[in-house]
DNA sequence: AAATTATACAACCGCCGCATT
DNA sequence: CAATGCGGCGGTTGTATAATT
């Protein structure tokens, strides 16, 4: 049996053009994956990783190439202010980069910029202190895409949705998901994206926790999706006591709507 | 103009979680 | 169950190129 990686003589270093084009005609060929059956399909004197490697960060048609545009570096730091160094996750949200890209960047670029005790997530902060409950914006989605996100729930076959109103005069609702039950919903549109981005990576120090926790929980309310009917309902925690909301947001492993905020997958990986 | 130092980034290394044996 | 193999990740580094002296 043979341990891994110890075959004899395995090329390394710098890939030349012969190397690359050989790559490209095996990945044409045969499809991405499957790395380990490359080196051989392909003819390549390399190991399963390096040509992995090699296709995603560098082969890959899909990759953008040039400088990070403004927009791209306001994000990366956004991002990472929110993550820390996980250049996989920030990078799934910049379209054309890889991780390896983003890495670099950063530490080439916005590395020495940032200062680390400047950080508002206090998280990524050793100076601040860390509160029991870390909790984004929830997000904004408008009324007309309601519908949508119903229907795709249904698709989903996910049980029970949880939304909160804004306050009346608004145009806006707040929509959250029950991560519990594994359950996530499709952004009917771009614009809707945005806005959950935008107001996910507003300054969460700047939120009143108790208050807004106690604004979100009073205007709760529970949908749940049986058949082709939402069974809406109406909770009323106007007059529940501070003590009481506590526990029920402390129930709510993360506080009720605000985990519900996040793209559930992304959540997952914050709160690892 | 040559020598040097600094920068950018492609690629490597070791580790991890998971699947298979 | 342990041992092994795989894809994937993030930290780090070797080196070509650019900038400086």
């Amino acid at each position: 049996m043979e341990m891994e990686g110890s075959s004899l003589s395995v090329r390394k270093g710098a890939w030349t053009e012969e190397e690359d084009i050989l790559l490209k005609k095996c990945i044409e060929k045969y499809g991405e994956g499957k790395w380990h059956k490359v080196p051989s399909r392909a003819g390549l004197n390399r190991c399963r990783k390096s040509c992995r490697l090699r296709w995603l960060n560098y082969l890959n048609p899909n990759i953008k190439r040039g400088a990070f545009a403004a927009d791209e570096v306001d994000l990366v730091i956004r991002l990472h202010n929110l993550l820390g160094n996980r250049w996989s996750l920030i990078a799934g949200r910049l379209p054309g980069r890889t991780a390896n890209d983003v890495k670099n960047y950063w530490n080439t670029h916005l590395k020495k910029k940032v200062d680390p005790s400047s950080n508002p997530n206090p998280r990524l902060n050793p100076s601040k202190p860390n509160p029991k409950v870390i909790r984004p914006r929830p997000q904004i989605l408008s009324n007309n895409s309601f519908p949508v996100m119903l229907e795709e729930n249904k698709k989903n076959n996910t049980a029970v949705a949880a939304a909160a109103a804004t306050t009346p005069a608004s145009n806006n609702i707040l929509v959250s998901a029950n991560s519990g039950n594994g359950s996530s919903y499709c952004f009917p549109n771009e614009n809707d994206e945005i806005t959950r981005w935008e107001n996910l990576m507003m300054n969460e120090n700047e939120v009143d926790f108790q208050s807004e926790q106690r604004q979100n929980l009073i205007n709760n309310i529970n949908i749940s999706v049986f058949g082709d009917q939402p069974i809406i309902e109406e909770m009323d925690y106007s007059t529940t006591s501070n003590s009481q909301l506590l526990e029920l947001v402390e129930e709510d492993n993360y506080g009720n709507l605000d985990e519900l905020s996040l793209d559930v997958d992304l959540w997952n990986e914050f709160e690892q």
